[in-house]
DNA sequence: GTGAAAGCGCTAACAG
DNA sequence: CTGTTAGCGCTTTCAC
């Protein structure tokens, strides 16, 4: 069933179809019932292929992110796809995995694709060595890019941040005026915000003259080895690193802290404080709940997308837009 | 840049072009080593729109889950859309939610974007009432329908299911054989598979003659609501309810049961034994750690694929397959 | 082994 | 207000 079916049946031309199809103006009431009929009698839907040479585009986003099953990540495909769709655009989803190699691989599959937009969810393909994020700006050229918690300073490329920096330094002084001094800040990533967080940390540290060579404590496992971080701490106290406090880089670590006390018999918040970030699901799953910070998810994705459509609507949109945190305290600091 | 512009360059023809592009035999190696220079001397890629009018396929398969931040469901998100790009495809993902509207709307959207196949990710696209299950089947006249975790015999439709009537039976057997006899079943899904579960435990527990009207536990609230989830047991415990075991439906009900039982100074599992279902990272979230049915659903998901790339190249396929869960035991049961 | 040409189904400019 | 027609870029017979 074609465009030339319907309008030979209801006896009109596939020019007049296609501008009831499209929702034209210019067609009296009388003949666009008429092809209206047809079309629902035979439930004709037009050949979104054909559409697309036509239009050169099939409203579709390429969505990139390298874990979809990552929590946080998770949520933000979540988030994003919903918005999308509410926009009358669907997403194809690239799970990249970690490895640059495969983050281009996929980056060059979605521009082949010819999606109209690519998001980076995440602020793991922005990488230290400037030529490691060619391949975003290479992209860029084609198609424009927006990144969720990253930055890249590049034509046609878009962020939406959140201020892990503040969010951080507001954090760790906060705990540092509860009247912590031995401190530590555990991580796992040195992404984009990763680097964010933890200059954050550092700032307040060094501000109030606390930080010490023991203070960053980078754990290089699998991110979902909840037992493999609490060994990790187990064998710095082993080593004897003290510390009263841990600020994590990510809820997932700051639950692994809260196991950690818990083995060594550690009394939360009392003997060991702890904040997470994200304000996931998780900080709800343990015991003492997790004090954690969020970092306005929801408000990201809807400006992203917001921002997105903008573009693609012609308008000039900025460039990089910056949300701030909040700590939301529950029961693992004082 | 279009094929002619390469053809031109090359000095050949479209057709010949159009031959080495698709690797066709008959072409002199000569010529190929012309047109693949001129291709990549101006990095040329075929118009993916052109050639899905032509094909009337652009390799893409259409993944439909309620809610794509579902631990559960992420993960097998995850596997699906890895295992797809492996072989070829792209997913087009829908987020549904858990409305039947939606979730016809989303299917006639996939099914407008001629995505070569459709898969169902969680056992809460399947209706009680028949006529609800209607758009499945429309659906499966089509393109092929793959079901995960969730079973409807109709043309087709394909079902690739984890065994939970028999997990659960072996679950609720096994902690009876530990003694117990107040076990309270907590769910919150009456979802395919959440009628097969319940089933499984009922059989156990009528086989030894200790289901009782209480032993059924259906909680209402939000799926990740587990502060919620933890009062509504206690709520239960006030109204005199006796239980000494928990079978939950899913990790997140479990995790709220060892909550409960912490705000009740309850031992676990001396006091209150807790077994959760899906192994999720929730697992080890907890303290104690939590006993939970691995259902393998890296397992299912890749048999899912295998089958569905089998119907795509137009093989005779198993309409339904089934694999046996397993029961990981950890530190909630005796 | 290669080329010419007929679609694939739709949109949009142009003509009336 | 409606119809005619020329693409959109590729695949695929069918000749040569």
């Amino acid at each position: 069933m074609t465009i030339y079916d319907i309008s030979e049946k209801a006896g009109v031309s596939i020019a007049t179809v296609s501008r009831v199809l499209n929702g034209s103006s210019n067609v009296s009431e009388k003949t666009k019932k008429k092809v209206l009929d047809v079309i629902n009698q035979y439930e004709y839907t037009p050949n979104a292929f054909a559409r697309g040479l036509g239009l050169n585009t099939m409203k579709t986003i390429g969505i990139m992110c390298a874990d979809s099953s990552d929590l946080y990540l998770a949520k933000a495909i979540y988030y994003i796809e919903q918005k999308l769709r509410a926009n009358g655009y669907d997403s194809i989803l690239c799970c990249t995995g970690y490895e640059l190699e495969t983050k281009m691989s996929s980056m060059n599959l979605l521009i082949t694709k010819k999606v109209d937009g690519i998001i980076l969810v995440g602020s793991n393909f922005i990488y230290e060595k400037e030529s490691d994020n060619k391949y975003i700006c290479d992209a860029a050229t084609q198609v424009p890019l927006m990144l969720l918690n990253a930055a890249l300073d590049a034509p046609n490329v878009y962020c939406v941040v959140s201020d892990d920096f503040t969010s951080m330094y507001d954090a760790t002084m906060e705990m540092i005026n509860a009247g912590l001094t031995d401190i530590l800040y555990y991580y796992n990533s040195y992404s984009y915000s990763g680097k964010r967080k933890l200059a954050g940390f550092k700032a307040a540290m060094e501000e109030k003259g606390l930080l010490k060579n023991h203070s960053l404590q980078y754990y290089g496992g699998s991110h979902e080895d909840i037992p493999a971080m609490t060994e990790h701490l187990k064998k710095l106290r082993q080593k004897g690193v003290p510390f009263k406090g841990i600020i994590a880089a990510d809820d997932t670590l700051a639950l692994a802290s809260i196991k950690y006390a818990k083995e060594m018999k550690l009394k939360v918040p009392e003997d060991l404080s702890i904040i997470g970030y994200n304000n996931s699901m998780l900080a709800h799953c343990c015991d003492p709940e997790l004090t954690s910070i969020d970092n306005k998810l929801e408000t990201l994705c809807q400006h992203l997308i917001t921002t997105l459509m903008g573009i693609l609507g012609g308008n000039e949109m900025p460039k990089k837009t910056i949300f701030s945190g909040e700590l939301i305290k529950r029961d693992t600091t004082l």
